[in-house]
DNA sequence: CTATTTTAAGATAAAAGACTCTCAAAAAGG
DNA sequence: CCTTTTTGAGAGTCTTTTATCTTAAAATAG
């Protein structure tokens, strides 16, 4: 609930880019197929990726897509930002009128603590790092 | 992006109700019109709050809404389950295939405790206190 | 230059969520 | 009883998200 399906579908696909060598591209159906999930729909998430920057992208025979950048440097949250959008955890958890303009909202003390931790997590968390746990596991 | 904004609206009614004597009823009108949403789209959070027995009902002059148990005694995640279901907060951040079931997923180790914080939270926090906070603000 | 591969982009469809409207049913007051 | 108030429940609309389908555009290989 927290992370869209599109959202999702981003990181898990991008992990799979992080496994790969940063220099060759791969084709979105070969990706596709290994998430089982459609390729169309992931061609759209990827052209979100790639609007901002996270991806390089190749037409014709041989090409695909490829992280722009090597995957130590990619965070958990520039996925979700590029695809989600940045303003996703932006609010605080009722979204009551009022919190984080003026003053506090009824839930702020329980709940600035929890997202504090979240956005640093993922900020902290990088795609090298998700690769790895996905690989031994 | 947490919680649906169907959810939202029935957590800050609830607190308004907290805010009242549990014992005479509430019109569901007056607290639409003091939340500025629709009192029909209010009525339907009722429903599921009361298919829960989150709170009683009674119809006719003089009828409305009231928290069926001293709000102290309302949690933040009662009032989540009746109107999100339960199983809102059970998948980790990825819902990667397999996480909980035999082992986890990538993100499990970084995920897993922000996750406990939260459903800790929503565990410990009452309409009493929400509306305590919500009153001296 | 042509055929093939592969991403890009747009149009469309299906599903879910958010919200509205209408009528039924219950309760109370006169 | 009859009228009014107020919740209950169903149908219907609008919007967003998810997903599919089709066509265009680019790149490569021959």
């Amino acid at each position: 609930m927290l992370f869209s399906a599109s959202c999702k579908y981003g990181l898990r696909a991008s992990m799979l880019l992080a496994m790969r060598d940063t220099k060759t591209y791969v084709s979105i159906r070969e990706l596709s197929d290994e998430l089982n999930i459609s390729f169309h729909f992931l061609t759209k998430i990827f052209q979100k990726m790639n609007a901002a920057n996270l991806i390089d992208s190749k037409k014709g025979v041989n090409g695909g897509v490829k992280l722009a950048k090597p995957s130590h440097r990619v965070t958990f949250m520039d996925v979700v930002n590029a695809i989600d959008g940045s303003c996703s955890m932006d609010s605080c958890a009722l979204a009551l009128p009022g919190c984080g303009v003026k003053r506090s909202c009824p839930m702020h003390d329980q709940w600035s603590g929890i997202k504090e931790g979240m956005l640093e997590m993922m900020e902290k968390v990088t795609l090298a790092e998700l690769a790895k746990n996905s690989a031994n596991e």
